[in-house]
DNA sequence: TTGTCATAGTAGACAAATCTACTAGGTGAA
DNA sequence: TTCACCTAGTAGATTTGTCTACTATGACAA
């Protein structure tokens, strides 16, 4: 599934552990997924069932060892596939809409939430802003897949900036 | 679970059977959340055993039986409980800027990607438009959980609207 | 008249995701 | 020196989600 190719796609960019790409995953991938630290780790396994990656151990003297996956060539072949495969139909799920749908009618509770979620929506803008803000400026000419890598970024601010000023005029409207 | 509070959503806009709630989650509620049939019959069990939702078999003489859902006041309260509970961290998931994020420096393939997600996505929100369409005005004083259903919907289709355009700048930049 | 689509619901298998709770050592602060 | 947090990984249970395949009937079109 898409998790073992999201995973993959890291494992392209170098070797790394889990505890690697849980980081990756609360970081440079927070604004297009997310994974579960048990899940991860059930997903290394089975790629290296499949052939897909292998392990190395690296002995922590007295620290736990680091098991580092490498991206194996059936593992690029496969990552490959999964890019160039077509897009099947993106189900949209937005908790934070579902509820305002069934908001109803009542004025505190409708504006409590759309507040909360501004509130809530403008911390994890502030958190891509500082990421975006660690990455050194490039141009698509120097290095294009980087340059892909903060374009995917900067769509993300942009559209939760968008959400946020959707959220402010429903404010007004919902005073 | 979720699935459970937006069905009780729905039953809150009036009785219905499965087979209602499964046409709502792939017209209305399109755009903010998808369900599988399986996952949506199991579901209704489920707030049955629980007393959320009680049913009534309404005999089809010859056609199939239809099992109305009707939200009991346990319900009522379940959901209102739902509605005002503090929202927890959304996790965003997008699968196409997953790919577009590792598409990596191949030019043929950011465009072929970028290119389809145009595509789905043009037709997603043409969809939108025509279940907004076919939605009578409303004005926030004269009904406003009707309003509120569709604020959220317009900002459904301006949402897509905005990623439309950030996809068109894309492929200015990669020919 | 055969086929397809819409209605209405059931059953089972399987895959994926999440939650909780562990082991185990290192670092830094109150 | 206790407590919390970070690193690094494992184990198990449970919940959700998806897929496939069924049973039935009515309506409409080729």
């Amino acid at each position: 599934m898409i998790l073992s190719r999201i995973i993959l796609g890291f494992l392209a960019l170098g070797p790394m552990t889990g505890y690697d790409l849980k980081r990756h995953f609360d970081s440079s991938a927070a604004y297009f997924w997310s994974a579960d630290k048990a899940q991860i780790y059930r997903t290394l396994s089975s790629l290296v069932a499949d052939g897909l990656a292998e392990t190395e151990v690296v002995p922590g003297d007295g620290a736990p060892d680091r098991i580092l996956h490498r991206i194996t060539s059936a593992g690029q072949d496969a990552l490959s596939a999964w890019l160039d495969s077509p897009l099947d139909r993106q189900s949209e799920r937005d908790p934070f809409l579902a509820r305002l749908f069934f908001a109803g009618d009542d004025r505190q509770r409708v504006h409590q939430l759309v507040t909360s979620r501004r509130g809530a929506l403008a911390d994890f803008v502030a958190e891509l802003e500082q990421i975006r803000s660690r990455i050194p400026e490039v141009t698509r000419t120097q290095d294009p897949a980087a340059w892909l890598r903060v374009q995917t970024l900067e769509h993300g601010i942009a559209s939760g900036q968008h959400e946020l000023s959707w959220l402010e005029t429903l404010l007004e409207d919902v005073p």
